[in-house]
DNA sequence: TCGCGCTCCGAGAGCGCTCTCACCCCCGCC
DNA sequence: GGCGGGGGTGAGAGCGCTCTCGGAGCGCGA
């Protein structure tokens, strides 16, 4: 077994660049008021030894980490499996590393977890924290504001209007995106359009309800059934439909799970999709959207850019620079676009 | 703006409980070797100040972090964007915290990426990385073994034999799980049993091949077409087979994406499943598995169980208690189960 | 009674870094 | 030629913790 050499410390560079250690320190943060020849005497050195930073002793006096920690609240095995988590992570991914900032991976399930992640933010050991947050009852975003460490959610969270107001997130335009696809629908002519929903305790399934509505005020309640962003549910949702109003001609589901399982009660009841039944979905989630029969028409978020704006303003910070940005200190929407394929 | 209240440190806690530093160090730490009554005193100055010990300040002397890096090599976005990868997290990311340990999560993509991450696993910041590296080429695996930290490799890295073999890595079966899937196909009656292959760059697409001709050894060669993990690439295989072997009876695909390409195929053609062709996948990746027509019969792999061993060996180390446990100081590889759908 | 050993506790050094502050040197100006 | 000023550098303190080591206290055997 080798034994691992002791790493070199700033003071080994120091030497040997014939300098002190507060020059050298200088240097590799960035070399300000240091003079030329200085400075390449202690870039050579860096090199020669393969010098790096301690980290600990660094924030041990800094007080700042260079990290966050991503939050993710886990109480269904669904929202985890799906690809959306992913993508967001690389997003937050990419504009963390570009900012020297390491991700701080932190997934719960079940209360005392909770209670983990509090201590662990509050414990001052990440310089914030993003949180995807996904339930209206989640105690997770209480105990993180007692943190009292910046953070910046993932999806409007249920209680942003009555506790302040000056919780920051990123979402994406549910609202609208559930109109445009609506509107689609009726473009095409269609004029009993159903909307088989989420469950209504995430934002985004009750916005896309919104969003619905805005463009069927006055369509019959029972053209609006609940689903639970579950293929299985939205088969039961579509049963329901078909066995109330068998003269629907359209299906806004609330996501592309829903869209699938409709999908398939729909060619068991040998109804044609688009023909007879015009079906939308929602999020493109590309592994299901590509592969439903007919080819899923839905509508499309940035999900790797919701990401990585989210990293974005967690590290600019409440007094960085804001100017342009939309709504630093609250939520940050960001658009929707329909994508046709064959479903309608 | 609230200013923050500075954290208590050591030092407070100990002048609350009337003891010297060290010994509210000793019960912070454990409590062993120091008196009841003490303990007690500590413990309830620790709970008043709200006292959560500076990690920075500790690792610093200890050398220790408590925390592992996830190293994800991706130079497919596919690769990313499947329940896989989620899951594998999930499973390492309960047994890291099981023992207090933080998840580092380090997303790579191109080689600049490699440095970087090379560099900050040999800077000491963590114990141990747990590395998902894919391909045979990658150059990641030799940066970490340079970066000499304790490291266990998800799935069998393709270099294994060539460089010393004391390799720590966590894979599945997926050569038993190859030979049981077309072992299935072959009790089914069928003889032209197909395969379609990963890119076999990769040693779990190599493996499930060479499980398919374990069984199936003097095999037409033109049974087996390459796939590359991917729908689209199911569905150009597919079309081949059927092209140069219309009398296909079976296909045996390397993942649960090809086969739902293959699947669309067939059904384009006419061919009905499972009638004239069965076809089987491997995963069991559910929101695929489960929602083709009809849904497929795959192979199964523990993915969760899968990250949970890898962090576990890690933990572990060189020099735990491995009395047990199987090659230790090499791969584990863990069992997969065939999964009947309808689609065989 | 005295000494020996053991257990428990406190003093203090030091981990590797940043940052303040004082100092030095060189320049320009009076 | 002397003096103020400023940029560049080094000395040293200190971040919050762990861990070694010595000393205090106590029980026991001689």
């Amino acid at each position: 077994m080798t034994e691992t050499a002791p790493r070199p410390t700033l003071e080994a560079v120091a030497a040997r660049a014939g300098v002190s250690r507060a020059t050298a320190s200088r240097v590799v943060n960035g070399g300000d008021g240091v003079r030329e020849p200085l400075v390449e005497r202690v870039r050579r050195a860096v090199d020669e030894l393969g010098y790096v930073p301690n980290q600990a002793a660094r924030s041990l006096v800094t007080k700042r980490h260079d990290a966050v920690a991503v939050v993710v609240a886990e109480p269904e095995t669904r929202v985890f499996a799906d690809p959306f988590f992913a993508l967001q992570l690389r997003g937050i991914s990419k504009e963390l590393t570009a900012h020297d900032n390491q991700l701080v991976l932190l997934l719960t399930e079940g209360r005392d977890d909770h209670a983990r992640v509090g201590r662990y933010l509050a414990g001052g050991h990440v310089d914030g924290a993003l949180v995807f947050s996904l339930h209206l009852d989640d105690p997770l975003p209480g105990l993180i504001r007692r943190a009292g460490i910046p953070t910046v959610f993932g999806g409007r969270p249920g209680w942003s209007d009555g506790d302040g107001g000056d919780v920051v997130y990123v979402d994406s335009d549910n609202r609208g995106g559930a109109r445009d696809a609506v509107r689609h629908l009726v473009a095409l002519g269609r004029t009993r359009v159903a909307h088989i929903t989420g469950p209504l305790d995430q934002t985004s399934a009750a916005d896309r309800l919104d969003g619905y509505r805005d463009v069927m005020a006055d369509a019959d309640p029972r053209l609006v059934v609940p689903g639970d962003f579950t293929p299985a549910g939205g088969e039961r949702a579509m049963r329901e439909l078909l066995d109330h109003r068998p003269d629907v001609d359209a299906v806004f589901a609330a996501n592309d799970l829903t869209a699938a399982g409709a999908l398939r009660v729909l060619r068991e009841h040998g109804r044609r999709v688009p023909e007879d039944v015009a079906v939308i979905g929602f999020d493109d989630m590309l592994p299901v959207a590509e592969q439903t029969d007919p080819p899923l028409t839905t509508v499309r978020q940035d999900i790797e850019e919701m990401g990585r704006l989210m990293a974005r303003l967690l590290l600019r910070g409440p007094d960085g620079p804001h100017t342009g940005e939309q709504a630093p200190r609250s939520g940050v929407v960001l658009p929707t676009t329909l994508v046709r394929r064959a479903s309608a």
